[in-house]
DNA sequence: TATTGTTATACTCTATAACTATA
DNA sequence: TATAGTTATAGAGTATAACAATA
């Protein structure tokens, strides 16, 4: 990982090398683990990723406006709502208006939707546990940690521009 | 991190909660750091990830043919077609036949390409610096050997399906 | 005037495969 | 028959913004 940072050379020949470089390798990473998980969710039960995200998302939580769904699953609104459109009309999700709040829907799953959610997660946690198993409890530990970290920074980069 | 995989419920509630489920972590670290560099080089540069992924490619390596490209950048034959032929276009990057391999061509950057990526190279070795700085060198450490082990894993659940 | 959610549009990316030229 | 690389095409995903209804 571009770690040791020895910048030995200056400008004309920065110390950098493509596949130690923390970004590229977390990209790649994330890339290979969502295709190991979109086996489950997308080749066997033909939801897309961010139709996934708001089936867990209300298996989690059974009850969800959808502008709590987004900021809980990393969706945008628009991505919530397109999926959400989707997953009612498979009979996934039911949408009813929120007394409350008339802009709002309520989004929950059907039977059919929790019946779904049921089958997908026992899947996916066992392939979560096989790529947790490379790695020792306290190494697990350091690295939620460093992702929660890494997280904070990142955002704060965006922010600043 | 669903870590410590306690799965006191059943198949009816298993122990499944979004946020701590480690795909969907590291796919949105992944995405947020890919942002905070993407606005170095799309932003400033206006190039896309791909792009950018040749022009780093290229400059740690000189001169490379198409085919070791992809694998050196984890981008797939046709990704590599298409930011070679937009890099050529704008100057950056200059191909020519190999001697050895009629098929092959030989791809290098220009000088302006190497400026291009002398000027990248330091922001976001600076921004990479900035997200490791959360973290002890044995952290780093455990982070960056925990990510090989975890790449090698996802590896084999997508080859076995 | 701001928020919830949908729709429209154009754009980018991706995946599959057909295709060429060489080997 | 296999490989290096390009091109074609269609589908999926993304971003921006306009929009309606409600607050």
């Amino acid at each position: 990982m571009g770690l040791t940072m020895t910048r030995a050379a200056a400008a004309s020949a920065p110390d950098f090398d493509l596949p130690r470089f923390f970004p590229y390798r977390v990209a790649v990473l994330a890339e290979r683990v969502s295709q190991a998980i979109s086996q489950v969710y997308l080749d066997r039960f033909d939801l897309s990723r961010a139709e996934w995200r708001v089936v867990a998302a209300l298996g989690c939580n059974e009850k969800m406006a959808a502008k709590d769904i987004g900021p809980y699953s990393a969706l945008d609104k628009m991505q919530v709502s397109r999926a959400v459109a989707r997953l009612e009309q498979e009979g996934l999700i039911r949408r009813v208006g929120d007394k409350a709040d008339g802009r709002a829907k309520i989004i929950s799953l059907t039977p059919a939707g929790r019946t779904l959610y049921q089958r997908i997660v026992p899947l996916t946690l066992a392939r979560e546990a096989y790529l947790l198993e490379a790695l020792e409890p306290n190494e697990r530990e350091i690295l939620s940690r460093a992702m929660d970290r890494l997280l904070a920074r990142a955002e704060s980069l965006i922010e600043r521009g």
